[in-house]
Parts: C-alpha cells; structure tokens; sequence
DNA sequence: AAATCACATTAAAATCATTCTAATCTGCTT
DNA sequence: AAGCAGATTAGAATGATTTTAATGTGATTT
C-alpha cells in the first residue's frame, strides 16, 4: 500500500512541474529533472557540460540534445538568462534579474555583480534603435 | 629596367613591414597583406570568416591556420583587440584604445563607444584580485 | 481507460569554428 | 650562398552545438 503523504522529492517536483507549466513548458521527466537541479537550489551559472556532470551525479542520464533543447527553452521563457563567458561554451545564468559579472581571467568562473554596486551613466542609443540590455563584465586576475 | 620610384602600394608595404617588425613579428608576405587589410583603411570588427573574404577579394588566398595564426599573434603583439561578439566566431577591433559597443541584435554587426560617452562608476574588485578589463555592451534592437 | 495528436526525447550523424600535425618553405643572419 | 629558427600549408582532428529521423510521452478527447 502506498503512502498519501508526499515526499519532499514529490513536492519538489510538483513546485517545478507548475513553474514549468507557468512558463508554458509541458512538464516532462526531463525537464523537471533539470529544473530541480538549477532552480532548487542556489542561483548558478551552468552550460552544457556542466550541467550533464550533474545529471550524472544525480544517476541520472539525458540526452545530449535534449541538455541543449531545454537551456534554450529554459532561456526563451525566462528562467534562464545568457551571460558572456570566456571560452567557447554558451553559459546560462539562473539568475535573471538585471545584474553584472566579475569574469576570473584563469578559470572562466563568474561572479554576480549587483547593479546597486556601481552606477553607470549610459551612452545614448543611435537613431532608429531601443536598448535591449547592458552588459558589464569586469575582468579580474589574481594579484 | 625597373623603376627607382616606389609604388604607393611599395610604400604601403614598407610601412606594414615596419610595423609588424616593431611589434616583434617577422614581416612575411601573409603578415604584410593581413596587415594591409587590416590597418590600411578605416577601424573595424573582423574575424577568421570576414578577413577570409577580404583575403579572396583582394585576389589572394592563405590557408585558414594562418590566418587565425595570425589574429591571435597580431593581438597578442596588441595591433587588435578582443571583443565580444553575439555569435560563435571569435572577433577582434583594429581600435586598441580603450571603448565599449553596441551590439545589434539582429545581425551582429558592432559599433565602437568612445569610454568618454558616459562615466561609470566601478564596483570594487574581490579580494587578491586586481581588475584587468571593463567591458560594457550595450545591445540594440531596431525600433 | 483506450485512442489520438502534438510535442519531446533520443542516438547518431552532421556541422561549424577553431586547433593540431607534420611536412615544406622563407626571412634573416652568418 | 648556407643554415636555422620560425612561418605557412593542407588536411586531419577536436569540441561544442545542431540536425535528422525514429521512437516515446503528456494531455486531450472519446
């Protein structure tokens, strides 16, 4: 006989299956699986390979493809945001408010830079044209 | 019998060949026609693709090894830049001074951003590290 | 609860930019 | 003119991402 009571793996997935579906994304194995690992913990920035190192570690297994489908979905409804990133791999971040990055010379590594931390006077945009974004990214080295 | 007086494209050479050499690059013929079409006219955005076509249009022809060879090797020397760029090939600016872009959506195409546009006030870099770059981006869309 | 349909997932092949390899060539110094 | 370090080359290799074509699966309808 089974139990009623859900477990917090059951709650876990149902909080991502109606984000999922909030954002307009069928609720599948798959991307409930990924949605755990990005959204239920802390914020993070994750690419392709990353992310499929942790797939594994959870014992899991998905797709190549599929990794992909899913962070450009994610990306598409706004659960994920697109940061530069020093090497060649598409970099996502997990938060998607309106913030900056310290990019670590030798290891690729990000760092959130909160836009109350400095002010920026923009450059008006030419005619025809709306600014869409601003990025900054600060490159460090170690001393 | 040939003439004593140097052709303007003799002259332009002789100054590509002297540039390179004080950049500590040996001034080959493949160096001294990427340079020409680099440095010759105006400031601009290249990668491997685009400096291809100017190579196939000028009626020349370099391997592709070369070529990157070349731009890595040019902005190591700092005759070009890093910038980033909206797509996945790797482009550098003929401008070395220090600016900023704007990026247009739709076609990728980049526009330099004099730094004297617009003042930033710098957030405060993270302990045992120094800050190496800034890097703004501001990306368009057309309205 | 079976049928259905649109959409997802899959493994494998294909693509694309870039780098590597190993052989050949070329500026430059002697 | 000879020799050498460094440069160029074509083609193969790499690595991230995308495409393909077949199979699987949520959600809706019967």
């Amino acid at each position: 006989m089974e139990s009623v009571i859900p477990t917090s793996k059951d709650h876990n997935e149902l909080d991502m299956a109606s984000m999922l579906r909030q954002a307009g994304l069928r609720p599948t194995r798959q991307r409930i699986l990924l949605a755990s690992l990005l959204f239920g913990a802390e914020k993070c920035h994750v690419n392709a390979e990353t992310l499929a190192a942790k797939i594994a570690q959870a014992g899991e297994h998905m797709a190549t493809a599929t990794i992909y489908n899913c962070l450009h979905q994610f990306e598409t409804a706004g659960l994920l945001q697109r940061v530069p990133s020093g090497d060649d791999a598409i970099m996502f971040d997990t938060n998607v408010t309106h913030h900056h990055h310290f990019l670590i010379a030798d290891t690729g590594e990000l760092i959130d830079i909160p836009v109350t931390d400095f002010k920026t006077e923009l450059p008006q945009a030419p005619d025809g044209y709306d600014i869409e974004s601003v990025e900054l990214v600060v490159k460090l080295r170690k001393t």
